[in-house]
DNA sequence: CAACATATAGCGATATATCGCAGAACCTTT
DNA sequence: AAAGGTTCTGCGATATATCGCTATATGTTG
């Protein structure tokens, strides 16, 4: 399925667009900067992304970033397509006429032509794509917690905790990190 | 200075746009999700940016993007301005007439006008903006990047680990938490 | 059938813009 | 002068869109 069309080529026309891209830097701290925010996010298999906007749409119109968060909520935050997956997606898709674009506002709702419907119907007896991801190890998700609790407790201290406070966290903060390249070590 | 005019009032016209703005789930892990960015960061001061932009264009016609990245390295990573404080901000200042928009391809490129230069040479005797925020707590780097190597193991383990790995990790990850909290707890 | 080459989907980064909220600064009153 | 409320700024979240890199999947060849 779904390796048909391709119409126009879509993005394959690097038309070059002279801008410098240098990006070095990158600050000290990293976190929310380079994708901390999944780690057990698997990326996506071939078409994954064309199928679940097409199932998503045909339970109800929704615009593209809403797409984003349904996606990421159903898998239970494994799967986030990201926003450079869904938009040019969605531009596909309506250019091959499957869904319809209605713009209101300052948003733009998607919903599913009579082909689109017909397109959806034909994989319905497969499982949903979001699904498939969702059910994954159980256990990552006692690790991401504690990542998550811990990193709490990290936060609070760095922005309520006292510079004693803080001197006492760091030493903390550097033990755990040993134990945790000790466990790494050891295969 | 600069708390002069207001003029018309920027966005103070609430203009019922029926958005439902649900927004309630955010994913299990958080992380990038909700301001871990940088704890150190303050919140800038009033006019801050203001100043911050002007400065920055005086040395060097922009775009807003680059603003923001610029900013960013100059505080050394403490002072991140968010978009929705620096796109504001050239519209505000492109309305008094302190700058000008250059649309060029994709990117719109911000330069002084003569208006702008004389409102940077006002200000020419302050210290940059930036510089006040780079020099803070010391201290403070340390666990900064005690706490950013920790998150680095995190994860890598999440990523690379065996679910045997992530177990042990994970009681490694609870018990630097009940430490923390324990630092926390004496006052 | 395995190793390699190729195509392409997905993604992070880049880029711009607006809204509602939280909080700092300011002003007024007691 | 302290207490209080008001105002306005900065920011996160929301929203959309494109480019070039990467990893995956498919197809081809030995």
């Amino acid at each position: 399925m779904h390796g048909s069309h391709n119409d126009d080529g879509r993005c394959r026309n690097p038309h070059a667009h002279g801008a410098p891209h240098g990006h070095a830097h990158t600050f000290p701290f990293g976190m929310a900067a380079h994708g901390f925010g999944a780690f057990g996010a698997q990326r996506a298999r071939r078409g994954d992304i064309r199928d679940a906007v097409l199932r998503l749409l045909s339970e109800q119109p929704m615009h593209g970033y809403q797409i984003i968060q349904e996606l990421s909520a159903r898998s239970g935050g494994t799967w986030s397509p990201s926003a450079g997956s869904v938009y040019p997606t969605l531009q596909l898709l309506a250019d091959e006429g499957l869904i319809i674009a209605e713009e209101t506002g300052g948003k733009k709702v998607f919903s599913l032509t009579e082909a689109g419907v017909a397109a959806v119907a034909a994989t319905a007896d497969q499982p949903a794509p979001w699904a498939e991801v969702a059910a994954g190890d159980p256990s990552i998700a006692g690790y991401r917690e504690a990542a998550g609790k811990l990193m709490h407790a990290v936060f609070q201290l760095g922005k309520n905790g006292s510079a004693d406070q803080r001197a006492a966290a760091t030493e903390v903060l550097a033990d755990a990190r040993k134990k945790l390249y000790a466990i790494l070590a050891e295969d």
